[in-house]
DNA sequence: ATGTCATTGCATCAATGA
């Protein structure tokens, strides 16, 4: 079974590649952020007639989530419970797989901005809710994955410059720190599973030629319970379609995983 | 490297967010 990740940047402009990307690497559950559509406009028969089910929470101009799936869901949960936000960032499903019941969370964090806005505090408020609601998920969910735009870079080893991205947005203590905050949880970064190129990244600025020059940032995960974790056999950072024309400024990142 | 890209509103570009 593959399970994929993507922030689109618009899923109007990129929605012939991810067509293509769902065909090509035979996904079964696709998680988008950044689709910036209202749900009266989302694709769901072109989704239909490929054969898979679409399940969306946008808004109009930014944010925006979904999950496209071969498989229907047996439940569909929007937001973040017991949390109010007009910002449409998560949306979940739960998927019945030979009668392995798997939890799936797409999630588009907040930027952030910078450390001295209001963003950067609405960031930090977010993943406080985030984290409780993910607790108790957990609770429900033995096999869970949580995957998306994180807007954090783990770690040094996530960042292509440590001088340039050192106390700055999505590389600091406090966000680091949120982003650890989830891993106690019980999840683990299926990256870290398995043996990954140096400078391996996720995310390339469109300006100063960032791309070609490998200048990126990892910032799109796929965390998962220890059950999921268990039966996960590989991962994979799609730069593929970072080459392609008029391309989303992420990659798409993607695991397979042992069906039950 | 604040030198790109996508969206919106009312415009044939500026403002905004990432």
């Amino acid at each position: 079974m593959n399970i994929a990740t993507w922030n689109v940047n618009s899923l109007k402009i990129r929605f012939n590649q991810v067509l293509d990307f769902l065909v090509k690497n035979n996904i079964d559950i696709l998680c988008l952020q950044e689709t910036k559509l209202i749900d009266d406009n989302f694709p769901h028969e072109e989704f239909n007639r490929l054969g898979y089910q679409s399940y969306c929470y946008g808004q109009k101009t930014y944010n925006g989530v979904a999950i496209i799936s071969k498989y229907k869901a047996i439940e569909v949960s929007y937001g973040i419970k017991n949390y109010i936000d007009e910002q449409k960032r998560v949306i979940s499903i739960t998927v019945n797989v030979n009668n392995f019941d798997l939890r799936i969370i797409c999630i588009y964090c907040p930027n952030g901005q910078s450390l001295e806005s209001d963003k950067f505090r609405y960031k930090m408020e977010w993943f406080y809710h985030l984290n409780t609601f993910i607790y108790n998920e957990l609770e429900n969910h033995k096999n869970l994955i949580l995957l998306g735009d994180y807007n954090i870079a783990p770690s040094d080893d996530d960042v292509y410059d440590t001088n340039i991205w050192q106390n700055t947005i999505l590389v600091s203590k406090d966000e680091r720190t949120a982003f650890t905050n989830l891993i106690n949880l019980g999840l683990n970064d299926l990256f870290n599973k398995f043996d990954q190129p140096k400078k391996s990244f996720t995310w390339w600025d469109y300006r100063n030629y960032s791309f070609l020059k490998n200048n990126g940032l990892r910032i799109d995960h796929i965390l998962a319970s220890n059950s999921v974790q268990s039966v996960c056999e590989s991962f994979n950072i799609d730069i593929e379609m970072r080459k392609k024309e008029r391309p989303s400024d992420h990659a798409p990142v993607s695991i397979r995983i042992k069906t039950i």
